[in-house]
DNA sequence: TTCCTAGATGTCTGCGTAGA
DNA sequence: TCTACGCAGACATCTAGGAA
């Protein structure tokens, strides 16, 4: 659990229209790792551009040092464009900048090597590092071991939604943000063969999985209702029932203290093991759970819940203020 | 690094069904 | 009955895995 890594992909990326491969995506996932200390809230720092290092079996199991070399050259291919508002000065109006850049450039690979280099423009780190406009949490390692494109978009789409526990959008936009609009025009193939299929590689290898339920208006079906689950099942790299109960209370205040905010949830949980109440945490959010599932209780009547009885009755705001004191 | 193969992905066709 | 839609299956193409 210590050996976790966690990358903060900006919001921007995801929705970004890029169509990638799964190359392609583990790179970026490398990328933004890389930048990881560089990225800021603040979209006018000024970046220099980055020489980025990976070893190749890292992206790519079998070394195919000409496969990385494809997926570097049609990411080096893409080119992305922003804009920066400037504020005015000394009662000058407000300026916009655009930004042109392609995404990486100047690959470098020594043939026979284990690793293989490439620049980052100072334009695209900003890209790569702003996180003004909302980031997701990603499990670098999962991410990297999901094999189909869909199954690593849709992992990162839980990681987003993670903390409201799911979310409804018609089935043409989540299809316009896997950049498969004009894909899948049957609904049972779009369910087979990206949804369907992705939920049984998340349920595998990574920590949360979904669920979706299809509805129709008039005769077509357009929406789609998706519930994010933490995958509590999941063995990998984890054991014994303790566990379980960890991953379920960590990703259960998650919800209600999302990250992006503060450590509330894990400072929480860390705190619930110190004293000893995990495992009662752990049935009392189950049931909690299944209050929000079938609707008895809605978000807001548990995070209440959460604040003014059950985190006290846990002995943890008050260790959390000591904690904050102690600071 | 190359090349072959298996599996994944995408499209098309025809049939069944529900609603107007 | 007609129309629109979902579904299953067949087939072509693409991509990733693995052996040499």
């Amino acid at each position: 659990m210590k050996n976790t890594i966690y990358i903060r992909k900006p919001n921007h990326i995801s929705t970004a229209r890029f169509t990638l491969s799964t190359i392609e995506y583990n790179i970026i996932y490398f990328i933004i790792d890389e930048l990881t200390k560089s990225q800021s809230l603040d979209v006018n720092v000024e970046y220099s551009e980055q020489e980025i290092v990976i070893e190749l079996k890292k992206i790519e199991k079998h070394n195919n040092y000409q496969r990385v070399k494809d997926s570097i050259k049609s990411l080096a291919s893409k080119q992305i464009e922003y804009h920066i508002n400037i504020p005015g000065v000394n009662g000058k109006s407000q300026q916009i900048q655009e930004n042109i850049t392609s995404l990486i450039s100047g690959i470098k690979y020594v043939r026979n090597s284990k690793y293989i280099s490439f620049i980052v423009p100072s334009q695209a780190c900003r890209f790569f590092c702003y996180l003004g406009g909302g980031f997701t949490p990603i499990q670098k390692t999962i991410a990297i071991g999901l094999s189909s494109i869909y199954s690593k978009a849709l992992y990162e789409l839980c990681c987003r939604w993670l903390d409201k526990g799911g979310y409804n959008c018609s089935i043409d936009d989540l299809k316009v943000y896997l950049s498969i609009e004009n894909k899948y025009k049957q609904l049972a193939h779009f369910r087979q063969r990206v949804l369907d299929d992705s939920i049984i590689e998340l349920k595998e290898k990574a920590d949360l999985f979904f669920t979706y339920t299809l509805t129709k208006s008039n005769k077509k079906y357009d929406r789609i209702s998706i519930k994010i689950h933490g995958n509590y099942k999941n063995k990998s790299g984890f054991s014994g029932v303790k566990e379980e109960h960890y991953r379920f209370v960590y990703f259960f205040l998650k919800r209600y203290f999302p990250d992006y905010l503060d450590s509330k949830a894990l400072d929480y949980t860390e705190i619930l093991v110190k004293q000893n109440n995990l495992e009662k945490a752990y049935y009392r959010f189950l049931k909690l759970d299944d209050n929000h599932s079938d609707g008895s209780k809605t978000k807001e009547d548990i995070y209440n819940l959460l604040i003014n009885v059950i985190l006290p009755e846990l002995e943890i705001t008050k260790s959390h203020k000591t904690l904050n004191k102690c600071e």
